[in-house]
DNA sequence: TAAAAGATCCCCT
DNA sequence: GGGGATCTTTTAT
């Protein structure tokens, strides 16, 4: 039993002190790094962790992708954001430790992923509106069976995590240490990025805190 | 206790 | 471009 490839040393893992700042700051700076399915310690590459489907995140499976659109939601002034008024039950992670990730329900349906930003209490966080398929496609495409096209598979927050099978389990998990996901970069960054109002929402609308990359065809509008 | 809305996706026209 | 699916969370009564 062979694991999966090591991750290069030359990437840079997420730190929660490069979180710890204001979600509008980090957003755009998270284009470019990449989304892991495995924790990309010791522990995630041996114990080959099996989603619910029963599809290894591991080995030639591993799904890995380029974050090529994001969101910005803060506490103060964002009324399209879940934090914006206080703490609950499903917020909770969102005031928690910079680096965690967020994941919440929504629709009956789906499931969406932000990374927890911003000062401790703050409750900010950057969703994850789409990635490009690196690695582990044929994985991602078994978990979208509906995507006709490759473009389809994870160009929008819930498409991103069926295709990296991200659900309720990995909320709060640590992205920044032995959580089942994890974020590195190696240092590609867009060679242009554009700015948006946010999708999807009916409050808030003309705040610009969209961030994507004009030239990938994976971006959901 | 009830009701409404929701950081969406998919299929149809 | 429009509407249905589907159910949790939150807010209002």
């Amino acid at each position: 039993m062979v694991g999966p490839p090591a991750l290069p040393s030359s990437w840079t893992r997420l730190s929660p002190d490069f979180c710890r700042r204001d979600a509008r700051e980090v957003a755009p700076e998270l284009l470019g790094w990449i989304f892991c399915a495995d924790s990309g310690s010791p522990e995630g590459r041996s114990g080959l962790p099996r989603g619910r489907s029963g599809l290894p995140r591991g080995r030639s499976g591993l799904p890995r992708g380029r974050i090529v659109e994001v969101e910005a939601y803060v506490q103060d002034g964002d009324a399209a954001s879940h934090s914006h008024n206080g703490p609950t039950p499903r917020n909770g992670v969102m005031f928690g430790e910079p680096g965690r990730l967020y994941v919440y329900f929504t629709y009956g349906m789906h499931w969406c992923a932000n990374v927890v930003c911003g000062e401790q209490g703050s409750g900010e966080a950057v969703l994850i509106r789409a990635v490009r398929p690196l690695a582990g496609l044929q994985s991602i495409r078994e978990r979208r069976p509906r995507a006709r096209r490759d473009r389809d598979l994870t160009n929008g927050p819930a498409k991103f995590c069926q295709a990296f099978e991200v659900d309720g389990d990995a909320n709060g998990s640590d992205l920044c240490g032995t959580g089942p996901f994890s974020l590195w970069s190696d240092g590609a960054r867009p060679e242009r990025i554009d700015v948006s109002p946010r999708i999807g929402i009916s409050r808030a609308v003309e705040l610009p805190w969209r961030w994507f990359d004009p030239d990938d065809e994976n971006v959901s509008r």
